[in-house]
DNA sequence: CGTTCTATTGAGGGAAGTCAACAGTGGTGG
DNA sequence: CCACCACTGTTGACTTCCCTCAATAGAACG
């Protein structure tokens, strides 16, 4: 059980480098996290609204969804995340979460206590930075899922997941922009963008019959990027993709035990 | 110009103690910020999209939201940040920002720079956890957003954003839940909603002759907590406010200079 | 090789949008 | 102190995008 989780908390490392600088200690720090891997199928909750939680979960393999979740038992998903992702980093600093955790498609997961990643976050300052700004990008995804659903047609919403999730495969080493895998039903679709998954098909149907993007059998095409970019109207700043370094870590605790 | 800077960097840190165990060195730490008092118009954005900042913004007075806008220039309010609300403290880890700041009403606001935010964080490390906690407070409330925006009908959003700030402005001491300050027109309602005015107009209209809550000339009167609660489908649990601490503090950083 | 989930299509309805006119409201200056 | 102007709120008529309901086809899985 130890090579998979050598290379999931290896593609967790490689996101936070996406955005911060990790020292080579704190790389090894990380790596050196333990974990439990556990299989969630297809549509199955694994973090549930209202739980307290003692651990954080490392996407190894799937496709996880962030979901709200009216009275009526409509979901709204406010986020996706593929492999490499911690959907609720959060949950170290607030373990009492209100939402859920949905695997979309038969997803692997690796469960880190939260006193480990505590532990890393308090002796590696530049983790717990990284940790932080990765918690802001995630903020920043839900900032601009509220203005998709809020303010744009359901082709460009549709376009505009299709856009953020090529970029984000595409920089995770995931496929490229052109053509990625994302294990996802127009029922779940729908539940991203707010639409009915009725809609979703006949948006999609509109997309595929213009030649622009393909969303079949677990894996979107991309025909047409431009095209596709401007209909989502997308500029993926939002993201936070570009690497900073506060320098607050400098200013700060230097790792008190050997990395 | 003191005197106000102390009472706007109080409520600031009574905003933090809101969810974050603060000690006493802290918070003198906190109340000890330098920054620089601004005042800005109604409907005059102060920080812009894509913008590089080198400070962060707290509400002294007034009424400021988190926008995203699209290319036909329609917006969508994502948040509402009212005195004592740091709207954009993410920007201390990630300065590049995609989103802007609007004042709703004539506001007043406080910068603070980064270089000084950053320091403290650095110094005591609670500090640093109170800071991710609240940015990780306001995804939670982006998230709950955009399920707000995706999935629920004209009255049920409205309803929501208003039991929303009526237990923020409760909880801040800036009026109670029956009954408290909102200057935000109907065109600003809209955007917060991802609806037009036209009909927010309408709802509120229905809203008001159903003796359920009144939104004029700058204040919302509440006259029916729970059937308005009921109609939001509104659980206050998003707002993540039970005051927690994980222990990382004291796993780690003592603060290295003198509070 | 049937059962179940997922995708597709049609018909009709409804919530919210658009366009447009007018009425309050508040600030400003003559 | 009133007149003016810009902004905000209000209402009506009409339109449209998306939803609902329902039936069927296709795909996946054991």
């Amino acid at each position: 059980m130890f090579p998979p989780q050598v290379s999931a908390l290896e593609s967790f490392t490689n996101r936070l480098k996406l955005r911060s600088v990790i020292t080579a200690s704190e790389e090894s720090a990380l790596h050196g996290l333990p974990g439990r891997i556990i299989q969630v199928g297809a549509h199955q909750d694994f973090v549930h609204l209202g739980q307290n939680v003692d651990h954080a979960c490392l996407v190894v393999a799937g496709l996880v969804g962030r979901f709200g979740q009216s009275r009526d038992g409509s979901r709204q998903i406010t986020c996706l995340y593929i492999p490499g992702d911690m959907p609720d980093l959060h949950s170290i600093v607030s373990p009492t979460i209100s939402w859920g955790l949905t695997a979309l498609t038969p997803t692997t997961i690796m469960r880190l206590a939260h006193t480990d990643l505590r532990e890393i976050a308090a002796c590696h300052f530049g983790i717990a930075e990284a940790f932080w700004r990765d918690c802001v990008a995630d903020g920043s995804i839900f900032s601009e899922w509220t203005v998709n659903v809020g303010r744009r047609a359901a082709s460009a919403r549709l376009a505009h997941l299709f856009c953020e999730m090529a970029i984000r495969c595409e920089r995770a080493g995931q496929g490229n922009r052109h053509s990625f895998a994302l294990p996802i039903t127009q029922n779940d679709l729908a539940d991203a963008t707010g639409l009915t998954n009725v809609h979703v098909n006949r948006t999609l149907r509109e997309l595929r019959s213009r030649t622009i993007v393909t969303a079949r059998s677990k894996m979107v095409t991309i025909h047409d990027w431009p095209q596709l970019v401007s209909i989502a109207d997308f500029d993926q700043a939002f993201l936070l993709l570009n690497r900073t370094n506060s320098g607050m870590s400098a200013a700060a605790s230097r790792p008190r035990r050997g990395g």
